[in-house]
DNA sequence: CCTGTGATGACAGTTCAGTGACAGTTTGAT
DNA sequence: ATCAAACTGTCACTGAACTGTCATCACAGG
């Protein structure tokens, strides 16, 4: 699920530059020339960040920047806005409106990129790597939560550490010793069996009837989360 | 209690200059012109923005970004990157590294002034106006008034102040001594457990019967704000 | 068919958060 | 100044969740 990005901008060569570039830096992308396109756009599916110009047909950017403020439903979406005035007051005046990000034209594309992804990674903790993902399994530490394909799952302290250690270090055999060393810490006198038991609680904690099975065991060696 | 801005700038003009441009719009600042203690001044109080200029003693500044960023109780505060290196390989370096914004000197004081609000509107909770929102409840700091479903609830000081603390940190877990870091202030020797016994106490004042507790307990890990 | 290793269920001990009570303190009204 | 109501921090207790260990079972590999 790559971040969507809904591009404004009516010179089309730009447009057509911008979109390039962001699909090759894997976002998904959008665009239209039409303010109000754009509003009925973000209405439709709302977007990761939006590149807005501010002279646009129909609605200037700037407005279209205050409606989508006014929305609760939108009014967390970063906008860039791109434009060609630079003088202090409009981008000042673009700030307060409610922007994220003013870049002045003539813009380096790879600079804009930088932003936006600087942007995302304000916006989008999941997306910037903050959480730790593996297939459908997505662990945040900041809320220590953990979701399989969405749905919210409980895990009890231990557990928590463990599947931690492994999404730190996927595809790699882990055995015993070094997850009681990990999970534990490095002084614990804690039987090697008791890592057996734990993982047999974070599998029951963490599959559901049908999903696979992300840690496979490695007889005589340990533990290995991997894509099986 | 105003937002607070960290300004890391050796040029004592410069500094003094954005101080008092800071101070005038309502922040609390303070100031260093050296990297080493940059660090130190964020470990003690955590600002909830930083200026950081590229070009610093002791430690460059993209180092202190990059440090800042490695620590999981500072990696969220906005930084503004402040250069003289106007090249774009610089900015991108700057951006990628973990700066949220990077201006260019000479820039104008009005701008950043603007950037500065920009990144704090973002790393802030949601607002209705000045009011924090989450969920059906809303906290109005200057009136001292909270509402769940528009209706207002009563809470004493300390729940007040403790609902507030989640509210602007939600969906992030926040040990018993944070709590009672940011609720009693750094200095006090209250036992761990009494937060549980206000957390007790902001939940029964919030809590109608019916409604979701929108206070999660983390087991071994503390309390967080957050859907569900 | 053995053997060794992992899986499993049960269990007792431990830790941890929720709860009600309470005494001391602060606050605000009179 | 006085008093009642509100608020605060601590404690003891309880029940639930969690933990480590063990005995036993299942199974892969030789």
């Amino acid at each position: 699920m790559n971040p969507s990005v809904l591009v404004v901008e009516d010179d089309v060569a730009l447009c057509d530059l911008l979109s390039w570039n962001l699909s090759a830096e894997g976002y998904d992308v959008r665009s239209t020339g039409d303010g109000e396109e754009a509003l009925v756009m973000v209405r439709e599916q709302a977007p990761d960040a939006i590149i807005l110009d501010w002279m646009i047909e129909q609605v200037p950017g700037i407005e279209v920047c205050r409606q989508l403020r006014k929305d609760k439903e939108t009014a967390r979406i970063p906008i860039v806005m791109l434009t060609a005035r630079g003088e202090e007051e409009d981008r000042i005046r673009g700030l307060k409106t409610g922007a994220d990000d003013y870049v002045t034209k003539p813009f380096s594309p790879r600079e804009l990129m930088a932003r936006i992804e600087a942007l995302l990674r304000r916006s989008r903790p999941v997306l910037a790597g903050d959480n730790l993902l593996f297939g459908d399994i997505e662990l945040d530490p900041t809320s220590h939560r953990v979701r399989r394909d969405g749905e919210s799952l409980h895990l009890g302290p231990t557990e928590f550490k463990m599947l931690r250690y492994f999404m730190e270090r996927p595809n790699r055999v882990l055995s015993r010793q070094q997850i009681l060393d990990g999970v534990w810490g490095m002084d614990s006198d804690i039987d090697e069996r008791t890592v057996d038991v734990h993982i047999r609680r974070l599998r029951k904690a963490i599959n559901r009837a049908g999903d696979p099975d992300p840690i496979r065991t490695v007889r005589a060696a340990g533990y290995s989360m991997d894509a099986n």
